[in-house]
DNA sequence: CATGAATGAGTTTTCATTCAT
DNA sequence: TATGAATGAAAACTCATTCAT
């Protein structure tokens, strides 16, 4: 009895979001080092499934946030065009950026990592989300809203740091720091 | 003459400096949750002696940077007393925190972590360092150069967080984002 | 068929089996406090097995005597039926009882060990022999045969320590004194 | 300044004497096995001091408890003498060996040690104790009072056993075993 | 493809013991 | 002789990773 093989590939893609899933709710209880068995757990699979899927654990924290990531770049051409200002529109882009890190708990620490296994992050933001900010980035320079001065990884880097919460420092501290940097940078133009 | 006590206490003093600068060493490269068996190699001293000195990791990290948290201390009232306006005192006291953080890779993270073993670290900032930067933050808001609502824990937490350095987000980098930090603090008045 | 469970189950089981012999063998030889290694080595496994396996080594411990203390517990009923006298069924189940502390040298100290991390063998003795012990003490007690005042609890411990072996006071000494100390018991009624 | 060799030996001894006190005590609340640092912080000297005057912890063990050894030895052929009968004399000196047993805890558990660094206990025993306690049941014996077969030997090691004491068998209920223990000699008679 | 038992390297921590002073 | 800093072997425990089924 040969099973269809759309049937197999179904199953397996279906597990492999469930691991992402499960990965995806640890990171943020445990951050992105939080031991694969957990995970493995919390999705009911094997570990053994999740070295399949994901050779590396960068590999699996890209993965779990490559979704939200190029929802977020995806952002950034929407705001530009709906914005008064190019500088409103990156301050929208960056409370929405904001919003991702600091709902994922561990992901500003894995931005700034120098953790070789996390250069795939690392490139996927490259790619896709540095680019978005560029744009955002760039526009307001036009407009003379920002200094040209400021790379737009550079302030990525920057913005995924200050979302670095923990006791005493959280959300709303890592929020009001972000639009007080944003402010500085505006000031500078 | 039962003991020579003033040579031994001396050979003490000498390992126990020793291990805190194979500490500072090894935290440089490796963060503060370096294993103690790489700073007692390093230090050229038995696993036991650290334990001997310091017999949590917290007790080590902390006596690592007692003495550079202390002189930036100081440093505040000194810059209020000659600088022009409380602005540039401030300025001038975050350039120092900032060479000390960026100087000491991990300390940063460490500042941002909520590992338990770390609370004397931070309670040496909260006893030292806090104190010291809301002097200057509030002598800043009495001449209406910075916002009030800014808390100097918070700052110093930001700046801590902007201080995390890595590859292509160095100390160039974290100097200038809080430099542009503090602008938006200004600009917030 | 992602998996054919019951060969691995029963793989796994054997391992669990192997574990439990290594660590009856070793606790004979250096009482129950023998390092973990030592017990994955007889084995022929990976301390990482026996962790699996058993948490703490209170699991161990208590799963390795386990077997052996029900069967003597099953014991008092099945005596007090069959003898002629309970003071006779009591002398035969403690007989059965000091077989079984003698075969494994180190366990009557375990049972006087105030170590915290048995608390479930003890806890196993209280719930399984005290009671079949006390049940015959009862009898002997309803007989007249042995003094009401002493308690199964207390008895047993007693003869635990007695069972505590070692040079120049061997199985045969223990089993004499034990004996003794029943007569004892007897004589006070 | 040469000093008179006699305040030389005179302070030698004494800081013997604070090591024995430290130790006795140290073995009170942590058992024999107890760290030497620890002896050595209570008796205010270092631990050197204490390898140089007892190489080996069964030198300490052994040296600690030799002074009441002896005194409890001695009472053999005084109770003989006084008692009414061989029996109440060996009474009287088991119980003053139980109570020389419970209140060193752990040295119970140091008599049925197969530690191979107690053999100076164990030969401390069987010159001192053994022999005392043998004058009193061969007393019992010839007078009928108890059977003949019982070593001092072994009945000494049965009563250090029963005198492990712990949670929920503790002091009274040591004396009580012992005390039934003797009854079991006595009817054997 | 999925599973999860097994492995063992890596870390922490404790303490007996030595030895320079 | 006394000191106690230093040592390092020993033991516990964790977790990433492999691989037989």
């Amino acid at each position: 009895m040969p099973e269809p093989i759309g049937v197999r590939r179904a199953q397996a893609q279906r597990t492999r979001s469930g691991v992402l899933a499960a990965a995806a709710a640890v990171f943020v209880e445990q951050g992105v080092q939080a031991p694969v068995r957990d995970i493995a757990e919390r999705a009911g699979v094997g570990v053994g499934t999740i070295y399949r899927n994901f050779p590396t654990r960068a590999d699996l924290v890209t993965a779990v946030y490559r979704h939200q990531i190029d929802t977020c770049a995806a952002l950034a051409p929407q705001l530009l065009a709906e914005s008064a200002s190019p500088f409103t529109a990156l301050t929208g882009w960056v409370d929405a950026f904001v919003e991702f890190l600091v709902t994922k708990h561990g992901l500003g620490a894995a931005l700034g990592s120098d953790d070789p296994g996390l250069e795939n992050l690392h490139a996927l933001m490259l790619d896709t989300l540095v680019p978005a900010c560029a744009t955002l980035l760039d526009a307001c320079a036009a407009a003379d809203e920002v200094s040209p001065g400021i790379s737009a990884y550079t302030l990525m880097r920057a913005i995924g740091n200050l979302c670095i919460t923990g006791p005493d420092y959280e959300r709303a501290d890592a929020q009001r720091m972000v639009a007080t940097l944003l402010a500085g940078c505006r000031r500078a133009a």
